[in-house]
DNA sequence: AAATTAGTTGGCAAAAAAGCCAAATAATGA
DNA sequence: TCATTATTTGGCTTTTTTGCCAACTAATTT
C-alpha cells in the first residue's frame, strides 16, 4: 500500500472520532475546559450510556484524555490545536453559503 | 436546538465528508493540485462509480470544487486551510503513539 | 455493609454509509 | 452518425455505526 493511502488510513481514525454532532459538541465544549461525563450528557442531550462510547471512542482516537477523581470522571482535549480546526471547518460552510471562492484562507 | 449544538451538526457535515480513507487520500492528492477523476481512481484504487460518488458527497460538503474540461473533469480543493489541519491530526496520531503531552501544539 | 451516585460494557435492533454492477449522459473523434 | 472515452446515477447488498436497555463496576455516603 501507498504512504499516502498508508497516512490517510491513519488519519481516518482521527477523522471518524470527530465526525458525529454529538462528538463535535463535546469536543466545543471541552474547548473551553474538562467536564465530566454527566454534564457532558446534559448538554448533549442524549442517554449517558451513548455519550460514554462516544467519550470513549474519542479517547481511543488520541483526541481525548480522561481522570477519574472520585465519583466523576473528567474528559479533556488532548490537543487545543482543534481550534484552529473549526475556524477552517465553519469557513468551509460559509464559502458554500455563498457560493464564491475561499476569501480568508 | 442549541446553538452549540446547531453548529455541531452543520461540522459534521463537513468533516463527515472527511472521514473516509479514500477521500483523506483525495484531499492530500489534490492539495498539491488538481486532478480529473481518472488519475484519482488510480491513486485510490477502488472502481470509478464508488470515487465518483466519495467526490460528489464531498463537492456538497463544500471540501472540493470542479470544471469540466472536454471529456474530463478536473476537481481541486476549495480551500487550503487543510494543510493546517493535517498536521493537527497527524500530531494527534503521533501523540498517541509517544502515550505523553501535546508538546507541539 | 447496604444504598447511592457516576460511569462503563454487552448486546441487539435500527439507521446510515460503502461499494459494485448495470445503465445513462456527455464530449470527442472516426 | 456511430463508436469511444470519461464520468455520473440508480439500484441493491453488505458493512459499519448509532443508540438504547439491562447489567455491571467503582467510589462514596449512611
Amino acid at each position: 500500500m501507498s504512504p499516502k493511502m498508508e497516512s490517510a488510513k491513519q488519519r481516518s481514525v482521527v477523522v471518524k472520532a470527530m465526525a458525529h454532532p454529538t462528538r463535535l459538541l463535546v469536543m466545543d465544549v471541552l474547548t473551553s475546559g474538562e467536564r465530566c461525563v454527566n454534564d457532558l450528557k446534559d448538554l448533549a442531550g442524549c442517554d449517558v450510556t451513548t455519550l460514554s462510547k462516544h467519550l470513549a471512542l474519542m479517547r481511543q482516537a488520541g483526541l481525548l484524555q480522561c481522570e477519574k477523581r472520585g465519583l466523576k470522571v473528567f474528559y479533556r482535549m488532548a490537543c487545543p490545536c482543534f481550534l484552529e480546526f473549526f475556524r477552517c471547518i465553519d469557513l468551509i460552510k460559509a464559502n458554500q453559503d455563498l457560493s464564491n471562492a475561499c476569501a480568508e484562507c
